[in-house]
This record gives structure tokens, C-alpha cells and sequence, in this order.
RNA sequence: GGCGGCGUAGCUCAGUGGGAGAGCGAUAGUCUUACACACUAUUGGUCAAUGGUUCAAAUCCGUUCGCCGUCACCA
């Protein structure tokens, strides 16, 4: 059947057709599991964005790494699941719907606690939709019909399961303990949810005067407002200068509170005064100073941060700064106050908010975590668990060896409500899977649910099981836990990567995942973090608009490497759109000549040493990309292919096929034909998972397809292919033609003038063969009018410029166009370097050492690269004496 | 302070024991029957410095300098 000739649009235009191609494998249901159950199964959670946030490039990047590792595993014929979802993000989702009602002038205090949720699961949906949306535009082939979110009913129940168990094994407590606390979110935080940064600050003298009236010792400190909750001072017991001191009884200044001086080796000797006041309620150091001598904590501070009923009157309900200003007004009027200098120091910092934490007494829940922790450091050391790059294990494997009790209440009202109740009658309180009516104690109905929720990340760490139903032991369940790879960025290893492992083996005794990718971050080109506050981020989606998903995707996959930031703009994606423009003229220069044309089958045609060659090309390329996805060096994956296909299957296999396409014989074009559009085939395949799109819509415009390419099997490297004789002979080609070419860029030997060469190869071997078999193939590279392969040394050359080639001698006649004295110092300066490089190949092959140690493949190379050298330089030496007969 | 990373072409980065690479840029030419988002050619590097191991080092080890990240800290 003659076929007829196809458009293809001009240029390559994404918009075109991304989204409706989307639109259509969803619709096909091209997402979901094969439900192969013979086949391997591949199973990726995705980390589930902030359902409040937008994406950035950040989740660009790790939505669309595993979508082509998702996609390479599906075509291999796996049975994939990529389960999607969002993650409800306690205290930021809060902060924005907060913001929103402070907007109406109300405060969700107002508005009552079931109202406030109501509104924000109002704002959740909204969002939820966008974030969807944002995913689908580039191309994220999950399945949504496993869409989870963390709050939803079934993840829920897996959070209320986890805490119930952790509480009946022992792991949960409850507690009144100091805890970083951030005043403007109002909620108790992690320890790693503190971000430190230095601060400029001061470091302040002040005086405490003794009870007896016998003088003043002299304090020093950054934080004086903290003083009303100081219940010591305290030295070091090896202090000299304070052996005497230590008992004496000291007046609180401002205050009528007496504090004794304590002893305790924490103190350094070396800093401030040597004497340090103790504030149990207030700091870390101070509390463990506190618990060691017995000694009260005051807290002296109110949820907002401001100063509490255990400070003076004067001071109370002020900020913090605020009261600093007036204690250091107050102690300078009444004589306390000696001096201040100037003391930079880290200041803890809430992570979603920025603002300063508090060390804050309270009482809050608690897991314990070194048994758990200990569990996922065994499944470490025994490799159950691999991390990429693997320079994070010293990261994962420090934070566990150290690890903490982990702070699980937040003072919130988004998120999971802690399912412990209390009675109102008898106090007992019960920790309940089930909502309990009763007091079971003493029957009472005056019962109360806990106020306090739990943080995010207590339903984020059991994700990898929850979202496939645990702890109903559903077929999902069983068939895709463990899962495959984890991709998610390096920031939270503590946060996420860690406790989901922690929980995995908690509740399953299995690791979550064998592979575990960790992404460097996304920055701006001069090395920043993309943030909001900078304004330096790069919208996904914009870049969607402006290049299309293909070529963000290929762009980031492209220039992913292990253990490395990315740094981008904007213009970085030009490269992926570049290269999909590429591929998109390459198939239309196919599809416009295919008028006429009758396809063969191609396990029957003939094929030549161009086309041996290209599958060859093509398989090795396989073979790299393969490697690379294997070992998630994305771009290692991501350079094999667009070589392969720009500088081997454009630049060389289409130009040469240029020259059956336009003959007249219809049976080289139709065989031609079929070979092309094989290979592009292929080609596409291979490219699929990297750049979906538009080796999608190319696919359904070919007459050799059938499907969709998405689903179609992937061209795996395959061993018994060997064309590397073919290859050896298309690589002699090439060497002629860009010999020619030089030249004619050299002296400036514009195309339209055509030009006379003469290949003399050295001997009459397979490679002369190819070449005068394949002539005005070579001519057509060459750009030239007349090419003539002397096998046997006839022609006369003696009047054309002489260039060395690897067996045999071209020449170019080019007498007019050339400077002689210049072409032979050129060759001058070529003799030298290769006899520079022959000189050092010679020391090696006559060092002795050199050739008992090396291994026989190097010697062999050696060898080669003398023979190499050898032949450069007397091809050289007789073309100087051409030239010089000139 | 502990741990870790980085320093290779003008820029962004690959390369981890055997002849220095890519993309972008720059320069020169070309609208050569898909692609000017193209083609062809050229240019460009003491592989931070220094010492060592080795027959052989950008690559392994030591030291120094510079940059960065983390964790832990001093009131």
C-alpha cells in the first residue's frame, strides 16, 4: 500500500498537544497497574506536596525523576503503581487560613474551632485542585484513582492505629517538659523543625547582690527579661576564684526572690564572668542544670510569648523584646546594670514562620525513639536499605546514633486530634482507636478529647503503607509494600526519610523502600535557594507555558546529577526545547517524504553498514540509558540519549539516507523508509519516559504504529547485537569527511564551491571498500564535486594539499586557495606534539615496570597509540615535502 | 567544634587510576531539498595550591587556601 505524506506542523509546539494527550492516558486509564501479576511489580509514593503550597521547581524535579523511572519500569512490562497525594501540613495550612480570616478582621478564636476547620478544608480543596492540576500539566503519570491525603478518612485511621500501638507498646508518653516553642504559630515544635542562625545580640553584665549585703557577684547574659524565672547562679565547681562563694544566697534584682549559687561543671570557666544564671523554664542547659539540683523551673512566660504572671507586675503581658528594653532601663536606674558588648550567637527559628522559638515549659506528647532508631540502623547496616548518593547514610546514620524523644502535640486545630480522653469526673484518662461516650472508669459522659493535634509529619512517616490501606491488610497492600525508590530532596532525611523508615519496620517490619533518591536543591543561577521572599523562583509551570513539560523535564533529568544543587533559569530549559524541536523536524522530514512510499517488513529487509551501524548506536545507547536509570544517574541516562539521537541519528543517519531518498529508484527509497522510521520508532521508545509528550504524539502520526507508545515495550540493550565492524567502518567515514571539512573551514572554501578529493587509503582494505562503495554518499558529506578513492595509489596528487588520516591520506586540490608556508608550519607543529606524545607513549613501553604491572588491555592501547603516532608524524614529514615541491 | 561536600573551558557542570569532556557562550562561515530552536568549522583548561603513593593521578592519601552544607554548642 502506497502511503501519502503527513504534516506536521512547522515547529515544534507542546501546547499543541500535552495536555490533550494527558487528558486521553488517563481517560485510557494508561496510569493504573498492568494488574500483570506475573510480572515484577515497581511501586513509588509520591512525597506528598503541602496541599496549601504551590509546586515549585523542587517538586518538578522529584515529581518528574520518578516519572521516568515509572515510566522505564512500565514499559518493561511491569505491574506500576505511583501512588499521588497531598500532605494537609499542619501549621503552614493554619498560618494561611489564618491569613486569610484576618483579612475579614477575625481570628480563628472567633470563629470557634469546628467553624475554623470547616474553612479549612474549604481552602484545602481549592488548593488540592490546583496542586492536581499543576502535576498533570507536567505529565506526572500517577495513578490518581490511589490518591491519598493525609487527612483523609483511611489515612486517619492508620494515624489513630500508630498511636494508639506506640502508646500500648510503651513508646508514647506524655510529659511536662521544655520544649521549642514558636509564639507567633502558638504551637510546641520538633527539635528539628528549629532552624538555627546567627544573630547579632548583646551579651550583658549584671550585678546580683548577696543577701548579706556583703557585695555583688556579676552575671552575664544575653537574655536579662529571662531573669524572673532565675532560680540560681551557677559556677564551675574547679573555678578558683568562686570556691568560696558557692551556697551564699543572692538577691534577685527587680525582684524580692532570693537564689543561691549553685555548683555545676556545665559552666564554662572561660566565658562572661564564669558565672551563669539558671533558668530551668528557659533554657536547654539550665533545664538539665535545674533537674540536677533539684531545683524549681519557672515559667514565666504565656503561650503568645509575652511575659506571665510569675514576672512583676510592670513587665507582664509585654513582648520579649519589649520587656528586655525595660529590665535593662530598670537595672541601669537601680544600679544592677554595668555594661553590654556586642555577642553574635545561633537563634533558634521556627521553620515555617521565621520567628524567634522559645524554650517553653509544657506539657506535650512525646515518642520514644531509640529503639526504633536503633531498628533502622540495623536494616542499614544490613543494606535493606541503599541511599543515592550515598554520602546521606553519614547524615541518616548520625541522626539516628543521636537521636531525640520526638515532640508529636502541636497547640493546633488542623490536623489529627490526639485520641486521648480525659474524664472531668474522675480525671482518668483513656487512649481510645474508637471515640469512647464514656468514662470507663467511673461511667461518666463528662468526657474531653485531648485539644492538642499531632504533627504532620506523625501521619507523613507512615505514608509509604497508609496510602495502600494499612492497617487493613489489603491486596494493594500486600502486593506494593515495600515499595521500590523513594525520590525526595536531601532537606528531609530527619524529617520524612528517616521516620518513615522508623515506622516501617515499627508496624511492618519491613523497610519502606530498597532505594532511596536523594535530589540536590533546585536553585537560582548565582547558588540561592528559590524562595518567595527573594523572588527568585522559577514557576513550573511557567516553564511548562513557555517550553512545554518535555522540555522542562529533559532539561531537569538532564542536568541531574548525584549529589550536585542544579542551578537554572529560565533560559536552562532552552536546552530540552531545543532538543525536543530537534526530534519533532527529524519526524517531520520523515512523515513529508513518506508520499508514495510502501512500507516493507522490516525483519525483511536488507539492511546496509549505515543501517548496521545506527542500530548499533542505537543499542549501545540502550544500554546507557539502562545503566543510568538503574543507578539513578539521571543524567548520565539523559546525555546518552540526546547524543544518540542528534549527533548519530540526525546528523548522520538522516543526511545519509538523503541519498537513496532522493534517487529514483522507488525500491532504495521504500527500503530507506522502513529502516528510518524502525529506528525512529526506536528512538522514541527510548526517549519516552524522559521527554512523554512528544514521543507520544509523534508515535500515534507514524504508519508503523499501532498503540500507545507509553505503553509499548521498551527497546532494552540487547547483547547479541554486534555491529561494532560496521561501526569501525562508519567511524573511518567520519574521520575522512571532518578531515575535508576542516580544510575547507580552514581556508575559508565557501559550499557553493564545489571542490576535487582524492582518498588514497593505505592498504586496499574493508574500510576503502565501504569507501568507494559508498561514494557519493561521501561526496554528499563532503561537499564535493568530485571524490575519487585511489585503493591503488594511481591518481595523481602531486598539486592537491595532503591531510593524514587513520590508514590512509586525503587530498583536497585546493593549490590556489592555500598559503603553503603556512599549511607547512601547521604540520610542523603537529609533528611536534605527536612526537611529544610518542616520546611519552615510548617511556612507557620501554619502562620495565610498565609492563609487568599494567594490565595487558593498557599495553595494547599503548601499542596502539605509538603505531598512531608513528604513522601522524611520517604522513606529516612526506606531506611537508609535497608542499614543499609546490 | 564534629561530620560532609565543592574548587575542571568565559558560565553551569560531567568525568573518580591509563591519551582532558558536554551544554550554554564566543569567533568565522552557511537560508546545503526537516530543523536559523538549524548546519559547518574554530576558539578556549598548570583539572585551586603543594607534598606523597603508583610504571601511571583531574581521579587515591597528607597538608594549605577558598567557598558551601549540615549537626552540635558558649550563658
Amino acid at each position: 500500500m502506497k502511503l501519502k505524506a503527513i504534516e506536521l506542523e512547522k515547529s515544534y509546539d507542546p501546547k499543541e498537544f500535552e495536555q490533550r494527550l494527558y487528558e486521553e492516558w488517563k481517560k485510557k486509564g494508561l496510569f493504573a497497574p498492568n494488574g500483570d501479576s506475573n510480572a515484577p511489580k515497581y511501586s513509588v509514593v509520591m512525597p506528598p506536596p503541602n496541599v496549601t503550597g504551590i509546586l515549585h521547581m523542587g517538586h518538578a524535579l522529584n515529581n518528574t525523576l520518578p516519572d521516568i523511572l515509572v515510566r522505564y519500569h512500565r514499559m518493561k512490562g511491569e505491574d506500576v503503581l505511583w501512588v499521588p497525594g497531598t500532605d494537609h501540613a499542619g501549621i503552614a495550612t493554619q498560618n494561611v487560613v489564618e491569613r486569610f480570616l484576618l483579612k475579614e478582621g477575625k481570628t480563628r478564636q472567633q470563629l470557634g474551632r469546628e467553624a475554623f476547620l470547616k474553612r479549612t478544608w474549604e481552602v484545602k480543596e481549592k488548593h488540592h485542585d490546583i496542586i492536581a492540576m499543576q502535576l498533570e500539566t507536567i505529565g506526572c503519570s500517577c495513578d490518581w484513582k490511589h490518591e491519598r491525603f493525609t487527612m483523609d478518612e483511611g489515612l486517619s485511621h492508620a494515624v489513630r492505629e500508630a498511636f494508639v500501638t506506640l502508646y500500648e507498646r510503651g513508646l508514647i508518653y506524655k510529659g511536662n517538659y521544655l520544649v521549642n516553642y514558636c509564639p507567633k504559630c502558638g504551637t510546641a515544635l520538633a527539635d528539628d523543625e528549629v532552624e538555627y542562625k546567627e544573630i547579632p545580640g548583646k551579651l550583658y553584665d549584671v550585678r546580683y547582690p548577696y543577701s548579706d549585703g556583703s557585695g555583688f557577684i556579676t552575671v552575664a547574659t544575653t537574655r536579662p527579661e529571662t531573669m524572673f524565672g532565675d532560680v540560681a547562679v551557677a559556677v564551675n565547681p574547679d573555678d578558683e576564684r568562686y570556691k568560696d562563694v558557692v551556697g551564699k544566697m543572692l538577691v534577685l534584682p527587680l525582684t524580692d526572690r532570693q537564689i543561691p549559687i549553685i555548683a555545676d561543671s556545665f559552666v564554662d570557666i572561660a566565658f562572661g564572668t564564669g558565672m551563669v544564671k539558671i533558668t530551668p523554664a528557659h533554657d536547654p542547659n539550665d533545664y538539665q542544670c535545674g533537674k540536677r539540683h533539684g531545683l524549681e523551673a519557672i515559667n514565666i512566660l504565656n503561650p503568645d510569648g509575652t511575659l506571665n504572671d510569675n514576672c512583676p507586675e510592670k513587665y507582664r503581658n509585654l513582648g520579649v523584646l519589649e520587656a528586655r528594653k525595660l529590665v535593662i532601663d530598670d537595672l541601669k536606674t537601680q544600679g544592677y546594670y554595668i555594661g553590654e558588648k556586642d555577642h553574635s550567637h545561633e537563634v533558634g527559628h521556627c521553620y515555617r514562620c521565621g520567628t524567634v522559638v522559645e524554650p517553653y515549659l509544657s506539657e506535650q506528647w512525646f515518642v520514644k525513639m531509640d529503639t526504633m532508631a536503633q531498628k533502622a540502623l540495623d536494616a542499614w547496616r544490613n543494606d535493606e536499605v541503599r541511599f543515592f548518593p550515598k554520602k546521606w547514610e553519614n547524615t541518616y546514620v548520625h541522626w539516628l546514633e543521636n537521636i531525640k524523644d520526638w515532640c508529636i502535640s502541636r497547640q493546633l486545630w488542623w490536623g489529627h486530634r490526639i485520641p486521648v480522653w480525659y474524664c472531668n469526673e474522675c480525671g482518668n484518662m483513656m487512649v481510645r482507636r474508637e471515640d469512647p461516650t464514656c468514662c470507663e472508669k467511673c461511667g461518666s459522659s463528662h468526657i474531653r478529647q485531648e485539644t492538642d493535634v499531632l504533627d504532620t509529619w506523625f501521619s507523613s512517616w507512615l505514608w509509604p503503607f497508609s496510602t495502600l490501606g494499612w492497617p487493613e491488610v489489603t491486596p494493594d497492600l500486600k502486593r506494593y509494600f515495600p515499595t521500590d525508590s523513594l525520590v525526595t530532596g536531601y532537606d528531609i532525611i530527619f524529617f520524612w526519610v528517616s521516620r518513615m523508615i522508623m515506622a516501617s519496620l515499627e508496624f511492618l517490619g519491613k523497610v519502606p523502600f530498597r532505594d532511596v533518591f536523594l535530589t540536590g536543591l533546585v536553585r537560582d543561577k548565582l547558588g540561592r535557594k528559590m524562595s518567595k521572599s527573594l523572588g527568585n523562583g522559577i514557576d513550573p509551570i511557567e516553564v511548562v507555558k513557555l517550553y512545554g513539560a518535555d522540555a522542562m523535564k529533559f532539561t531537569l533529568a538532564h542536568s541531574c546529577t548525584q549529589g550536585q544543587d542544579i542551578l537554572i533559569d529560565m533560559d536552562s530549559f532552552k536546552m530540552g526545547s531545543r532538543f525536543c524541536n530537534k526530534i519533532w523536524n527529524a519526524a517531520r522530514y520523515l512523515l513529508m517524504n513518506l508520499d508514495g512510499v510502501t512500507l516493507k517488513d522490516f525483519k525483511e529487509v536488507k539492511l546496509g553498514t549505515m543501517d548496521k551501524w545506527i542500530i548499533q548506536q542505537l543499542n549501545q545507547a540502550s544500554r546507557k540509558v539502562g545503566e543510568g536509570l538503574e543507578s539513578y544517574k539521571f543524567n548520565e541516562a539523559a546525555q546518552a540519549i540526546y547524543e544518540y539521537f542528534w549527533n548519530d541519528y540526525c546528523d548522520w543517519y538522516i543526511e545519509a539516507s538523503k541519498d537513496s531518498f532522493y534517487s529514483a529508484d522507488q525500491d532504495k527509497k521504500d527500503n530507506s523508509m522502513t529502516i528510518l522510521l524502525e529506528i525512529l520508532k526506536k528512538s522514541l521508545l527510548l526517549m519516552h519516559p524522559f521527554i512523554p509528550f512528544i514521543t507520544e504524539e509523534i508515535y500515534s502520526k507514524l504508519p508503523n504504529t499501532d498503540g500507545y507508545c507509553m505503553t509499548s515495550s521498551y527497546p532494552l540493550f540487547d547483547s547479541s547485537i554486534d555491529y561494532s565492524f560496521e561501526a569501525k567502518l562508519v567511524s573511518t567515514m567520519q574521520e575522512a569527511v571532518r578531515l575535508v571539512r576542516n580544510v575547507r573551514g580552514d581556508i575559508q572554501i565557501p559550499l557553493d564551491k564545489k571542490i576535487h578529493v582524492v582518498i588514497r587509503p593505505d592498504s586496499a582494505d574493508d574500510a576503502a571498500s565501504f569507501m568507494e562503495e559508498k561514494k557519493s554518499l561521501f561526496a554528499g558529506f563532503m561537499t564535493c564535486d568530485r571524490l575519487e578513492i585511489d585503493t591503488d595509489r594511481k591518481l595523481d596528487v602531486k598539486n592537491a594539499l595532503p591531510v593524514a588520516g587513520s590508514g590512509f591520506n586525503v587530498f583536497v586540490f585546493v593549490k590556489d586557495a592555500i598559503n603553503v608556508d603556512d599549511e607547512i608550519s601547521k604540520l610542523e607543529k603537529d609533528i611536534a606534539k605527536n612526537k611529544a606524545s610518542l616520546t611519552q607513549t615510548l617511556a612507557k613501553l620501554s619502562n620495565e615496570k610498565f609492563v609487568n604491572n599494567a594490565k595487558p588491555e593498557v599495553i595494547e592501547k599503548e601499542k596502539g597509540k605509538q603505531a598512531e603516532f608513528e604513522e601522524k608524524i611520517q604522513k606529516a614529514e612526506q606531506h611537508i615535502k609535497a608542499l614543499r615541491s609546490f
